[in-house]
DNA sequence: AAATTCCGCAACCGCGTGCAC
DNA sequence: AGTGCACGCGGTTGCGGAATT
């Protein structure tokens, strides 16, 4: 006889704990309900198992699903001998029984899957889990909510609009002027300072997150307009920023950051001029750089078979320049929502 | 080693929708 | 058209192990 746990891989030490917690609910039936009525009900009064399935639980349910299938949810616990509802009966078999579960930790392509499916769909678990094949929408929601949810933020990526938040600094003073997460179209014209930029350090790497930066500076996302970055820099001393845009190099001399030509989309001409080349935002255990080389890996794939040259992206690089010699440290493609959206849509 | 905090995950709850009567 | 029921979905909760203090 197979049994629940037997064809079912080695369930997490959570699912079935040494004493299960019979948190038994007392269900009352209104009073205005006959006899009859009453009487086609298990007893007067019935006790409904909540909380965690024990293994009888499960075999029962599944011996009952494997042989008659479900049909009427609510009928399911009745039929199959169980003291739940049906509609704890229908997760569990949703979540945990189902014999075409996957289980196991999502890979990476599974995350970046959930990650753009997301950006299209939005919090629509069910229909990101239709295209993940033996994932269920539960599962997908907790991995959002518990794991990739932080990352992106971690990236300056809002995961709700799958923009960058850009937004500027955190002073002490909580009078502080916070402008909303910047549109995608790169426009940071009415973001403001309220540190003197006199107050900030020479090195700009120091201003972003994932510190430690000094506070009374600039905290800041991965994201961040070139422009408005030349604005904010503290003039003189050792090394000068040079911002590059859409083709026209400004300064030269100390850091230097290009950013690549725009598409007419409004994607943000800089995105990910922090990420990669800077390497502040870890992602999992893996290197950014590992993780940047996989996750570029699809967009240069959306972006080679592309047939539409507008909204394709471009390229920023990072470069640093050092007694007259410029060296590029890093090339890449920037991070666009467009494109992946653009990807999915047509896909779905 | 004990206490506390953090975090992942399974399960519950409430609401919206569709359908039958 | 109104009502009740079943189902499905998304948000939230709470448990228990892991990590940290």
């Amino acid at each position: 006889m197979m049994t629940a746990t037997s064809i079912l891989p080695p369930p997490p030490c959570l699912l079935y704990p040494s004493q299960p917690p019979p948190f038994i609910v007392l269900l009352t039936l209104s009073s205005s309900r006959s006899v009859e009525e009453s009487k086609m009900m298990d007893g007067y009064k019935q006790k409904l198992r909540k909380g965690l399935w024990s293994p009888e639980e499960d075999e029962k349910l599944l011996k009952h699903i494997t042989n008659y299938g479900h049909g009427c949810w609510s009928s399911v616990p009745r039929q199959a001998g169980l003291q739940r509802c049906g509609k704890s009966c229908r997760l569990r078999w949703i979540n945990y029984l189902r014999p075409d579960l996957k289980r196991g930790t999502f890979s990476q392509e599974e995350e970046k899957l959930v990650i753009e499916l997301h950006g299209v769909l939005g919090n629509k678990w069910s229909q990101i889990a239709s295209q993940l094949p033996g994932r269920t929408d539960n599962e997908i929601k907790n991995l959002w909510n518990s794991s990739i949810k932080k990352k992106l933020l971690q990236r300056g990526i809002d995961p709700n609009t799958h923009k960058s938040l850009s937004r500027l600094l955190e002073t002490h003073d909580s009078r502080t002027t916070m402008p909303n997460a910047r549109s995608n179209t790169g426009n940071l014209d009415n973001l403001q300072l309220s540190v003197p930029t006199s107050n900030l350090s020479s090195d700009p790497l120091l201003w972003f997150n994932n510190g430690p930066y000094p506070s009374s500076e600039l905290n800041v996302d991965s994201e961040f307009d070139c422009s408005t970055l030349a604005s904010v820099l503290p003039s003189g001393g050792g090394s000068t920023l040079m911002v590059k845009q859409s083709g026209q190099t400004q300064v030269s001399g100390g850091q230097y950051w290009e950013g690549g030509s725009s598409s007419t989309s409004g994607t943000s001409v800089n995105s990910c001029l922090f990420e990669s080349g800077i390497g502040l935002f870890p992602w999992a255990d893996m290197s950014p750089e590992e993780e940047f080389i996989k996750w570029s890996e699809f967009l240069d794939s959306v972006e080679a078979g592309s047939t539409n040259a507008e909204g394709s992206g471009g390229h920023a690089k990072v470069e640093t320049r050092d007694s007259g010699s410029c060296q590029q440290q890093t090339q890449f493609p920037y991070l666009s929502e467009d494109i992946y959206s653009n990807h999915f849509q047509t896909q779905l």
